[in-house]
Order: C-alpha cells, then structure tokens, then sequence
RNA sequence: GCCCGCAUAGCUCAGUGGUAGAGCGCUUCCUUGGUAAGGAAGAGGUCAUCGGUUCAAAUCCGAUUGCGGGCUCCA
C-alpha cells in the first residue's frame, strides 16, 4: 500500500509502508505539529473528509491528513472540549460507580460553558455543588496519569450487546437511533468508562491542560419533558490556564453588565412581589431613556409614513379564537376574564397587537388607493411565560413591542420590505449596533406545514429577496426556518462584548388577512386581499432596554443618558453659582442634575462616575468669576474650563446628533 | 411546568440551636474643600411567608412564594 502524507505546503511521498497511522504521517512531514497534534484532518482524493479522524486512524490508499493542533482554533477546541467531556464522565463513574450516562457533547462560544455531560444517579442520588470539587480533583488525577483514549469499532448488536451489560440503557436507545451497521465506541484505559461516540478524540488525558466545572442542572433526556430528567454537569477546557482565566475574566466582566444588577445600582427598574413575576417596574431614570428611544422611533416612523394607533389591553377571545392564537398558543395566554354581565363572553389580555391592528383596517371600506397603510404601536402586551423562564428585562410576562403592521398590494411588497430595511439600519446604527440578517424561506420541498398558495410565497420569498438585494445586505438564507404562515427575515446585532441578540422581525403574514377576510377595491373594481407585513424593530422595549444596558455597560452616550450632566460647587460658598448654571442649562433643554452636598470635590465627583453621568461641571471661585465651568469628562477627565453657554452648545451638538462618544 | 441552589437592614453580604452583625447608602451635626471616598453621632430588621421539631429556631424539617443556574417553550 502506498499512502501519501502531505503538508498543506509540500508534499511528501512517502515510500511504501504498512498501516501508517495519522500520527505517524504527520510526524514524518512535521516532528512539531505531531507533538502538538491532538487530532488529525482527514482528505481523501483531496477533498476534505466529514469528520477529522483520531490520530491513531489507520490511513487508506488515497487518503492523506493534516494535524489538528490548538491553533486551529474551534475545529480543535471542539474535539479538545469532547474529550474532556468524556474525562468528566470518566471522573463521575470512578467516584460514583453505578451512575448511568446520558450524553456529553462540547460547545463552542456558549455561555454555559465548553461542554457538559448528562448522569442519572441511582436510587435518586444527587450531585450538589460540593461534588464538584471532586470531580474536579479527580478529572485532574486521570490527567496526570496519562491515559489512552481507545477507540473501538464493532456492530451495532455488539454494541448494544455491550452496554446492555454495562447498565446503560440510554446508550442502548442512541445505537438504536443510529443507522449504518457498525458503530464505534471510546474508552478511557485504566477508567470504567466506555461512551458510544463518533469521535474524534485526543490520544491521551495528558493533552488536556486546564479544566474547570461550571454548575449543575437539570435537563430532560432527549430534551423530552416527558422523559425523566437528568443531572447535568456543565464545565469548560482550554488549551492553556491563561485561556481559561481570560475566559473567567470575560465572564466576570459580562456579569458587571448584567442589566439585573445595573438596573438596581442605577435605579432603572425593578420588579415587585407584590405585582408578580415578569412584570415590570419603569423607574423615574429607566422610563426617561424609554421616552427619549420612543421620541427618536417617532420621528423616524413619521418621516417614513407610519401611522399611530392605540389599542386595548383586554379583548374578547373571540379575536385571538378568529386568529388562531387561542388554538395554537393558549398555553402562553393569560387565563380568561368572564364578563360580569354575560358568562358567556370572556376577556383576555392581549398576547399580540396584529388583530387590533386588523380590525382597524376593518373598520371601513380600503381602496388601492389607501395602501399601503402602515400602523405603528407601542402595544404592551402580555405572554403567560411557564414560571422558571422569565428574566429580568429580557424575558418579561409583560412587555411593550415597538410593532407594525403594513398592509398593502402585491406591487408595494417589495418597496415596504425596502422601508423597513432601510429603518432597521438607522435605528442600529443610532445605537451603536453592528447587524446581520437572515432570511428564513419554507422547506426546499415538504410543504405540508406551510399555509397560503405556492404562488403567494414565491411572490413573498422574491419580494424579501429583492428587497435585501436592492438593499445591499449581505443575508443568510435559512432553509425551513420560515414561520407556517409567510417567510421572513430576521436581524441580530453584536452587541459591544461580541454577543448577538435577535431583535428585528419582517414577516409577510398570509394567514391574518384571510382568516379575518380583509380586502380592499382594486383598480379594477374588484375585492382583493391585502398582503399583511408584520414588523418589530426593537422587539421588544423592556427586553432592548436590557440588552442596552448590557451593551453600554450602563453607561449610557449623552443623548439617552437620564442625567446628561451633573453641576458640582466646589464648597456651599458656590451654591447659588451652581444652581444658576442648573437652572440656565435645564432651560436650554438639558438634563440636568446638582450636588449641593458638603462633600468635598472628590467625593462628589467619585458619586457622579459611580452614577455614570457624562459630564460633571465644576464651579469654584475660578469659575464663579468667568462664568465658567471647568468640564470634566467622565470619560477622558478635566477638559478644561469653559462658558456656560458655550458648553451648552457642545452638548446640544452631542444630544441632537446621538453621538455615541464625546 | 421540571431539576438543583438561594432568600438576614434600601444595596452587597457575615452570622451551624441560647437576646441580630459589618460595609455602603440614608438622617443630623461638625467640616468649606480644586478633579474617584473628610469626621462624628443616629435611625433602620416579625431574619420571605405559613406550619412543624425543640425548654429554646435566622440556624433543623415540611409546604408556599420569589429569585438565580439550567431543561423546555418562545406567535
């Protein structure tokens, strides 16, 4: 047999030799990347294969590999961290003889973690979190004695042979799941652990160098709440303990942006027992920044055409039975309100805007030439989520969508699909967010799940399309994703620390205005039925007010901040100055604050940085004299002093333009 | 809804069966100062709620509510 091992660079022949190992061909091109190896890219004919390969696959003719070392970024992170995985599995079952395991994959650019295993304990024995440092100790002891990982290929019924006898019935249910006729297996040497797994796998335990266990929850088999739950051991690995603590730091610094903490700290918002959960509180500051976004969201929807609306809270179920809510979403509706007068009619709150929205284009005869119409509202609305999900800001039972809805001709699809996009762009940018957009079509070939005739989606699917081409956005087309009644494009920003949110919706709704029989008078006289858009470009204000927040690490630009900047005397003596200076910046529209406390410069400053407050105007005896203030940026320090009215207009420059620094 | 954990002053948190603590914040007084904490005194708690064990419960047990980490769901 003669195998080929190659270098991305030069190739090598290499002369004839017998079971030539993944490892053995890189070493023989490159002595260090077969040192830091810890998996091997697989090529066959010179096409990459599937899946990378062990580092002790044997090579076939035609076939050569690469080495996968830690640079080669996720590729090898993802092998690296299912390895681990597989060491925790191994740690528990030597610590815990008799638990049985679920499955343990790795994730990359998780939150949660780098990888996690599923356990059932038997007779209801739990993990606590002091278990962890054991295991963690112990996963450290398998590191330094160096084991093997082997992997072993056999028969499906062998397999399910062997794991029946192991007492891993789960692992028996996923090799039955599997198709092909061989499957393989992995083991740890020297551990009582065998795992049914692709692969691949590092050769040995040492390769692993920093480890850390992260928490413990439940999770259902399968993601089935039917199925009885497990323990899972969240944890993470990297190639180096700087690596890992880097990542720590990361985590730590995301946790000072948790919008729950800022929100106390800042006094933003809150949430009462005494209202219930998910509810939220708008507290004098967080309400101030709602105005300000929904004054800017104004003029940007008037400038573009949209039209205000106001709709109830409550309606009769009738509406949300005609839309189908009732049917497909009751799980998530707030129970029903009987009237008092009649049993027979009962209220809900409402769980979405569009069907108010619906009954005012009903509400009289709509000819082509009123379309498109486009209804703009800031609609609160109220979603029954399952206690146990709701979040802060970012989950809430109660919440405000900044929605839209378009009604208009098939000719005006693409136009207003171009208004939204153009509207979702400024509003990002406003706010300092990098974006990107999805476009979810139907599956390429089942249809069953869809609603609407094949030629409305294609007229829908071309007009999205269109839309973003016209536009110049790069998109990603996802197949299947699109909802049952109309395709769709999404948007999700990156937020200041790299994390993505999906914020923006444009729906095309097929299913609304048929099933509540809206029409207009065309042209030619005849009824037809408008095409329905539904859009949110913020999604929600409570759940973008908390991304907000994370994303400025409440530390909001001038033009949204609730105090913009905060006058400080330098002792009593400068109070009055102080206050003129207040009142003479308050009535040029600024906002404002004063600190006449007798503290001493520094604490007042210090006060004023913990509060996040732009701008701290100083008034001493210097400036009480030339009716200055000495400005200090929270940001870049004493900028000097200068006229009031002067930095009155600075600050006007920075709020009337949104800019995001000073 | 389910699994695990948590609940002590406005906030952050000590307190392992024997009369409730700290720092910050708040109030008052002193201090009148030049770019991230001046000093002192004081107020503030049915230890989430309900029940149980005990001579005695913040502390142990059970339930409830809320919060957190997940699972699941997300029109």
């Amino acid at each position: 047999m003669c195998v080929k091992a190659q270098h991305p660079e030069r190739e090598i022949a290499v002369s004839e030799v017998q079971s030539l190992t993944a490892f053995e061909a890189i070493k023989q091109q490159d002595r260090e990347a077969a040192k830091k190896a810890i998996a091997a890219r697989l090529f066959r004919s010179g096409i990459k294969h599937d899946e990378p390969v062990d580092l002790s696959y044997v090579l076939q003719e035609g076939e050569r590999v690469e080495a996968i070392t830690p640079d080669a970024g996720d590729e090898a992170l993802d092998v690296y961290r299912h390895s681990t995985a597989h060491l925790l599995a191994a740690a528990v079952l030597d610590l815990y003889p008799g638990t049985q395991l679920g499955i343990g994959p790795s994730l990359l650019g998780d939150a949660k973690g780098g990888f996690y295993y599923d356990f059932v304990r038997p007779e209801n024995a739990r993990f606590t979190p002091d278990d962890l440092p054991k295991i963690e100790k112990k996963m450290r002891d398998l590191i330094k004695r160096n084991l093997e990982y082997k992997r072993l290929e056999m028969t499906k019924a062998e397999a399910a042979g062997k794991f029946k006898a192991l007492g891993e019935p789960l692992k028996c249910e996923l090799i039955e799941d599997k198709a092909g006729a061989t499957v393989s297996c992995y083991t740890i040497e020297g551990t009582p652990f065998v795992d049914f797994c692709l692969g691949p796998h590092i050769p040995s335990t040492s390769k692993i160098k920093a480890i850390k266990l992260l928490s413990i929850a439940g999770a259902h088999w399968k993601g089935d709440e039917s199925r009885p739950q497990m323990q899972r051991i969240y944890g993470t690995s990297f190639f180096s303990q700087e690596d890992l603590d880097e990542w720590i730091k990361q985590k730590e610094e995301a946790e000072k942006r948790d919008h729950r903490r800022l929100g106390t700290e800042l006094d933003l918002f809150s949430f009462s027992d005494a209202i219930g959960p998910g509810l939220v509180l708008w507290h004098p500051n967080g309400a101030l920044i709602r105005k300000v976004i929904e004054q800017y969201l104004n003029d940007e929807l008037y400038r573009r055409g949209y039209s205000f609306v106001n709709t109830p809270h409550v309606t009769q179920s009738e509406l949300f039975r005609i839309s189908g809510h009732l049917e497909n979403y009751q799980e998530g509706l707030y129970p029903p309100m009987t009237d008092k007068e009649n049993e027979q009619i009962e209220y809900r709150m409402k769980p979405m805007n569009c069907p108010f929205h619906i009954q005012i284009f009903k509400a009289r005869q709509r000819s082509y030439r009123d379309l498109p119409q486009r209804y703009a509202e800031y609609g609160m609305v109220y979603r029954y989520e399952r206690s146990g999900v709701t979040h802060g800001l970012m989950r809430a039972r109660g919440f405000t969508q900044d929605d839209a809805h378009l009604f208009c001709t098939p000719d005006q699809l693409v136009g207003e699909v171009l208004g939204c996009l153009d509207l979702v762009d400024a509003i990002f940018k406003a706010f300092g967010f990098t974006y990107k957009a999805e476009l979810s079509v139907r599956h390429a070939t089942d249809r069953n799940k869809y609603i609407g005739a094949d030629d409305v989606w294609e007229l829908a699917e071309k007009a999205l399309t269109d839309g973003l081409n016209e536009y110049g956005l790069p998109y990603v087309r996802m197949e299947d994703e699109a909802a049952f009644y109309g395709p769709k494009i999404d948007f999700k920003v990156v937020d200041a620390i790299k994390r993505t949110w999906q914020l923006s919706t444009i729906q095309v709704d097929f299913t609304l205005p048929q099933r509540f029989g809206i029409e207009y008078i065309g042209a030619d006289n005849a009824r037809h039925q408008p095409i329905m858009v539904h859009r949110a470009i913020l999604g929600s204000f409570e759940r973008f007010f908390g991304i907000l927040i994370e994303h400025y690490a409440g530390a909001f630009p001038v033009w949204l901040a609730p105090v913009q900047a905060v006058v400080l005397p330098i002792s009593d003596r400068f109070n009055e100055r102080a206050v003129q200076i207040e009142t003479e910046l308050k009535a040029a529209g600024h906002r404002v604050a004063i600190d006449t406390r007798s503290e001493k410069i520094g604490a007042k400053i210090r006060d004023a940085q913990l509060k996040k407050i732009p701008f701290m105007l100083i008034v001493g005896e210097k400036e009480a004299e030339a009716g200055t203030v000495a400005v200090r940026d929270k940001v870049k320090g004493d900028i000097g002093a200068i006229p009031v009215a002067e930095f009155s207009a600075q600050l006007k420059a920075l709020n009337d333009s949104r800019a995001l620094t000073t």
